[in-house]
DNA sequence: AAGCCCCAG
DNA sequence: CATTCTGGGGCTT
């Protein structure tokens, strides 16, 4: 490398080639990208597919196809006609609407979170895994010396000696210890995607580095259903190979195109070019990030990907130009979100509107968007389902038509090439004993307990059940052992995901109105007035609170917390599946027989096994599961002789009780 | 908070 | 045949 200046980027190539620290490479990232996703779950759908040529069509273009497709010289956003040209057997398939393509993605995603926690989607087909930790306890707890002398997979740059072992090669290359952690790593990589294509059908390549930028580009070196780990000394020389900066993740069209006007087209250029040339463009920060990456520098972290912030909707169409139309186009939009994020127990209250116009300026892609608010109230709580309250779709449609006509002037002719409905601003409502905790907290509590103590209360954690422990014996794991995979697997996918136990919001003011009015001396005015300001509050603490939210090294403790009563009644699991959604449990009998809306039948109690000094009412209004739990609860512990008193005092472990007991 | 831009697959 | 259908994050106001 030479340079004329002692500028920044020397300094920054002087750190990057010459260190070789203990603390250099610390990170094992692996990433692992679905072989051209769309077509291939459409073969996994359709085996007959598998011999031919596929194209996934979305309006006019192939947006993906299979590699026998490729062959033909097929490409991505290839328009259909040119594609047909090329290739007339081409068999196309559309996949307008994504929704089997989210499921299956979903199922990668469990299978990922049998590994580690730590996983970052990116789109439907691509995952980054942390495994660092998972890694550096194997290499603590098991000596299995014959695993760590080779890689799975290739290496990159390719290793000219034959005669070394991989881990010879990785200790020439590096000796900070990244050479164990990357071999590990790529046993852990191969053992994932074993298990995608065992249990899914699909095939994948996983890239291994230390960092994510580099295990996603090294995971392209070696392209259908390969596994690729590269030499940490070689990261800068690597990602110069790489030709044009569009090759990087973060460098877009626009990007680019400044990039260019700077002189930089690959990314040797943008090693090569000054940070303060390209300052003068992009600011020093972004610039900065630029230089960095184009030596294969990064340290984002692997974030991981919780629940959506939005889910939307959108169709592009050949061209509406009067109301009527719009208005239908937005009721099938709205039908269908409903439908997909009927599985999210959270509730939307903000709606988004996109639109865009067809502009003779070819400014084809200018969308425009506006929001509104929406109420809870328009939804409601079936089967364990989200799904419109009564006269809801009306009220929503008439909110984005109100919309709408904010973006296109009715009284001028328009033309609309693209319309999309989004829900976002989801209320964060938990799952587990802490729902339940919720469910049956008292309204004159809501005015003075915090939410920390809240969750605190309800936490009980076993020792033997850490999640820790429970990953750790994953690793062990072969697929044909599968019954401490299987458990692990409900123990990651718990603390990811919340479940269906959560009360509606319209159940959880009713009893909060109904122990407003138990509790009439506490609160004396406006007990059923849905928006009092305690409800308020409480509304609002759910969704600001940070550590109600996060609890980050908490949940995983937070789901060991669940009875185990639940657990073994495969309750958690059943709700919590994404590949088994539960029905049957929650159509099943009220072990009180009470009414349809959960409401009163206050007299069930006593011959039920209720204990004397709990609430039928409260009682009542709990899912099914979580009555039969209790239930099992109190019969093994005595409770008729229990009072107040005494349950405060001796159990203090059984804190969810004494949310039932009648006025104190 | 709202709306736009840019990014990703 | 008109850049397909999504979702996230950052910037400006």
């Amino acid at each position: 490398m030479v340079f004329n200046d002692l500028s920044n980027e020397e300094q920054i190539m002087d750190t990057l080639e010459t260190s070789n620290n203990a603390e250099d490479h610390p990170r094992v990232i692996i990433h692992v990208d679905m072989d051209c996703f769309y077509a291939q779950v459409e073969e996994v759908l359709n085996p007959s597919l598998k011999d031919k040529p596929v194209g996934v069509k979305q309006r006019f273009n192939v947006v993906t196809s299979n590699y026998i497709a490729r062959e033909y010289g097929i490409k991505k956003m290839m328009l259909i006609n040119e594609a047909t040209k090329l290739c007339p057997d081409l068999v196309l398939v559309n996949g307008e609407d994504l929704t089997k393509y989210k499921q299956m993605s979903t199922k990668i995603n469990e299978i990922m979170h049998k590994f580690t926690p730590n996983v970052e989607k990116l789109g439907l087909d691509e995952n980054y895994l942390d495994v660092t930790k998972e890694i550096n306890e194997q290499l603590e707890q098991k000596i299995d010396l014959e695993q760590l002398q080779n890689v799975v997979g290739f290496i990159h740059p390719p290793v000219e000696e034959p005669s070394l072992t991989d881990r010879e090669v990785f200790r020439r290359a590096c000796c900070c210890g990244c050479d164990r952690r990357i071999i590990l790593a790529s046993h852990m990589a191969k053992q994932i995607r074993d298990r995608i294509f065992c249990e899914l059908g699909m095939k994948c390549c996983a890239g291994i580095a230390h960092n994510k930028l580099l295990a996603k580009l090294v995971g392209g070196v070696h392209k259908p259903n390969k596994q690729t780990v590269l030499l940490p000394n070689c990261a800068a020389s690597f990602v110069g190979t790489l030709g044009t900066v569009k090759n990087l993740t973060g460098i877009g069209e626009k990007t680019a195109q400044i990039l260019e006007e700077c002189g930089v087209r690959t990314v040797r250029e943008l090693q090569e070019v000054s940070l303060h040339q390209l300052s003068k463009r992009l600011g020093f920060e972004q610039s900065s990030k630029l230089k960095e990456m184009s030596f294969g520098k990064d340290d984002t972290p692997v974030k991981q990907t919780g629940k959506p912030k939005s889910v939307g909707l959108e169709d592009s169409c050949p061209a509406i130009s009067i109301r009527a139309d719009a208005e239908d186009k937005f009721r099938h939009l709205l039908i269908r979100l409903v439908k997909n994020i009927a599985d999210d127990c959270r509730i939307p209250i903000a709606i988004k509107v996109t639109v865009r116009k067809h502009d003779s300026v070819k400014k084809t892609s200018h969308r425009e968007c506006k929001q509104d608010k929406i109420l809870p109230s328009y939804f409601r709580h079936k089967d364990g389902k989200l799904v419109l309250a009564d006269g809801a779709q009306d009220k929503i449609l008439a909110i984005v038509m109100k919309v709408f006509e904010r973006m296109v002037d009715l009284g001028q002719p328009f033309n609309i090439t693209l319309l999309g409905l989004s829900f976002f601003k989801f209320q964060e409502r938990k799952a587990g004993s802490k729902s339940i905790a919720n469910f049956l907290i008292k309204k004159s509590d809501i005015e003075v307990q915090s939410i920390t103590n809240l969750s605190n209360e309800s936490l009980t954690l076993s020792d033997s059940f850490t999640s820790t422990r429970s990953y750790s014996t994953a690793m062990d794991c072969d697929p044909s052992s599968s019954t401490c995979l299987s458990d692990t697997a409900s123990v990651a996918s718990l603390s990811g995901s919340e479940s269906d136990v959560e009360p509606s919001p319209k159940k959880c003011r009713r009893l909060a109105s109904f122990l407003a009015r138990k509790n009439s001396s506490l609160l004396p005015s406006n007990e059923d007035d849905c928006s009092s300001p305690s409800k308020l509050r409480v509304a609002d603490l759910r969704l600001n609170s940070k550590e109600y939210d996060q609890e980050p090294s908490n949940s995983g403790a937070s789901v060991t917390s669940i009875p185990l009563g639940l657990k073994s009644a495969g309750f958690f699991k059943n709700h919590l599946s994404t590949s088994t959604p539960a029905k049957s449990s929650s159509q099943a009998e009220s072990p009180l027989a009470r009414g349809p809306t959960g409401g009163g039948n206050l007299k069930a109690s006593n011959e039920s096994g209720l204990p004397s000094n709990v609430d039928p009412n409260v009682f009542n209004a709990l899912p099914v599961e979580v009555q039969q739990e209790l239930l099992e609860n109190w019969r093994t512990s005595n409770p008729a002789s229990s009072s107040s008193a005494s349950l405060s005092s001796s159990s203090s472990k059984n804190t969810l009780h004494r949310y039932f007991v009648k006025n104190a």
